[in-house]
Parts: structure tokens; C-alpha cells; sequence
DNA sequence: GTAATATCACTCACCTACTTAGTAACTTGG
DNA sequence: CCAAGTTACTAAGTAGGTGAGTGATATTAC
């Protein structure tokens, strides 16, 4: 308020002493919230989901970049242009990612049939046997608690889960 | 197999050119592996809750590790080490995390009572401000999402996602 | 009580993976 | 058939991380 120094001038900008839970915090804010075990669950579920693909690529010895593009291309070869939409990197960042791929024998370069200017980058066996590997244990973890759904159930958790990617997505 | 330039040598390592969905490659080594309606759903809501980091912190002109900090500095007051731990980095990292949130605004450090080795960063209003504005649409949405559900609903939802979470941990 | 050890916050040098900007090769629409 | 767009890439610069090490303070062992 008084730094002289201070490159960033603002308004209200002293420490915030007053220990305030989070949900009381986000009532002043949006008035509709109420905390349940639900949210709390899925709060938890968003944080450890966010830390797997960092843990895993260290494990592998990948980037995390490297680590979802082996990902994207086990579901179908695609070029660096192609890659990088979704990664949200720019294409010179995915050529790189590419190279160490390839560098690494996790991929392979190929011509594009039909079309000159492009590549397709195509996962091998090395590169899907390391994400699969590297992934089993959580797939088998998730099957075994979705098998423990019956259909109703099943048909709930699905329009949550649903409903919860359109609050997310609604930041985006 | 026969590139004698290459650094890497590995066993099976040519491209995999077979279109084979996930679902049927991913039972060749997780056998007990079904797809299902609501593990596709929890796949696309933990992509789109990986992407909602980058694109807010983006936006907020903050980085992905000082966006975090702020939330974990919101529920309280913690030194620079604590934090590190949080954030899976260094405390070199954390170190620079806090002097940019400083110079922000968005933090302050003060001396801690008691212990002279440590400091104590504390969220201002500004910065607690800045995540909760930035995160208020996507809580509203998840309020309403959650709301929808009857008790017994939501007891077999939490379920899922302690199981789900659980199965994540399985792999760190 | 004091010596040894641990912890905290920080600095420095270095590295990785990104960005922006620009280029060459190729394809396509008018 | 040529202007405009797309693809893949390179080069130079930058942000934010690591690893190693320092000084101050706290804790533990003896």
C-alpha cells in the first residue's frame, strides 16, 4: 500500500490472516455451493489424476509432453502438426517431441501417402508396449471398481462425470 | 534393429501399423478390462481436468506452479519448503514460485513466530481473489452437477471416485 | 552444555522444453 | 497456373525447472 518500490499497483492487497475453509470461502462467491463428500471425492480424484502423467513420464524417462503424445498416437499415427493441437504447444515444440521419440525408438517418421508436405508419426511396439505397461495397473484398478456398478448405477456416475467435464470445460 | 548409429538398443521396435482400438489393446495386458460409458466419461473428464491448470493460469498471466500455490496457499499459510513438497519440485523452484507471486502481489512472506529458520508465505486478497474468480464458473458447475444427485446417488458416486482415485495411486 | 546433525530458505550455474519468427516444400482454390 | 494456405522444420531466445552448496537456526545425542 505504502511500498514505493512496488512495481504492481493494486487495491486490496494485505495478507488474508482470518484461517477460512475453502467452502465457506467459495459460498461468498458462488452463493449455489454447498460441500459434499461427492465434490470433496472428485477434488481429490483431479489432484492425483493431475500428478500421474509427471510421475509416470519420470518413471519412463519421458517428458510429459512425450508421455501424451505416445498416448495420442496409440489411437492412430498423426502428424507433428496434428500432435501439437493436442498437446497445446506450438508445432515446433511437437517437432522436437517427435525427435525424441524417434530418437528414443518409442516412433517412427514416415511420408504421408497423398500428400507431400506432410509426416506421419507412428507409435512402435517399444512405444506401446512402455505406455501400456507403464498404465496396467491403473486400468486394472478402474475396471475392477466400474465392474462393481450395476447398470443404474453405472448410468449415474456417467451423467456426473459428465456434468462435471462441462463445469470444467466451461473455464476453457 | 540394424541402425548402427543408433544410441538405443531395444528388442521389438518397428511401427505398429494395425488400426486396433485402446479398449481391445488394452485387454491384451489388463485382461479384466471392459469399456464402458462411464470409464470413457472419466477418461474425458481427466484430460479436460488436465488441460483447466495450463489454460487458467494462462489466462490469469500466472504460471501453472504459481496457480497451484495460490490454491494450496488459500487453505493456509505455509514456508517455501512445504510448499516444494506440494508442488513436487525443488525448493530452489519454490523458492522463485514465491518471490513472483511477491512481486505480484498475490503473496507476502513474513518471518515465522517461533521458529527463526522459517518463513511464512501468506495469500493476500489479491491473490485469493484472482482463483477464485477464475475458478467461480467451474464451481457453480459442479454445485449444480452435484445438487442433482439424491443421497443414495451420491454415495455410490463418491464411491467411484475414491475407487477411481485410488486406482490412480496405484501407479506412484 | 555443547558438539554433531538436521532443517529451512535461499543463491548460483546449468539444462530442458517451451516460445516466436522465419524458411522451404508442397497442395489447393479461383 | 499462380496466390494463398498448410506442413514440417530450424534458429535464437526465454521461463522455469534441477543439483549443489551456503548460512542461519533448531534439534538431538552424549
Amino acid at each position: 500500500m505504502s511500498d514505493i518500490t512496488d512495481p504492481t499497483p493494486r487495491g486490496a492487497n494485505h495478507p488474508t490472516d482470518e484461517r477460512t475453509s475453502d467452502a465457506e470461502m467459495l459460498q461468498t462467491v458462488v452463493p449455489a455451493y454447498r460441500s459434499s463428500g461427492s465434490l470433496e471425492a472428485l477434488q481429490e480424484l483431479v489432484d492425483v489424476a493431475g500428478q500421474v502423467p509427471h510421475e509416470v513420464a519420470r518413471r519412463a524417462g519421458l517428458s510429459v509432453s512425450e508421455l501424451h503424445s505416445l498416448r495420442h498416437l496409440m489411437a492412430a499415427p498423426m502428424g507433428p502438426v496434428e500432435l501439437a493441437r493436442e498437446l497445446g504447444v506450438t508445432s515446433a515444440a511437437s517437432s522436437g517431441v517427435v525427435d525424441r521419440l524417434v530418437a528414443r525408438g518409442h516412433a517412427q517418421r514416415r511420408p504421408h501417402a497423398g500428400d507431400g508436405r506432410r509426416t506421419e508419426v507412428v507409435i512402435t511396439d517399444s512405444g506401446r508396449l512402455e505406455i501400456l505397461t507403464r498404465l496396467a495397473p491403473m486400468f486394472a484398478g478402474l475396471a475392477e471398481t466400474d465392474a462393481a456398478l450395476t447398470d443404474a448405477e453405472r448410468a449415474v456416475v456417467e451423467r456426473y462425470l459428465r456434468g462435471a467435464t462441462a463445469a470444467m470445460r466451461a473455464l476453457m
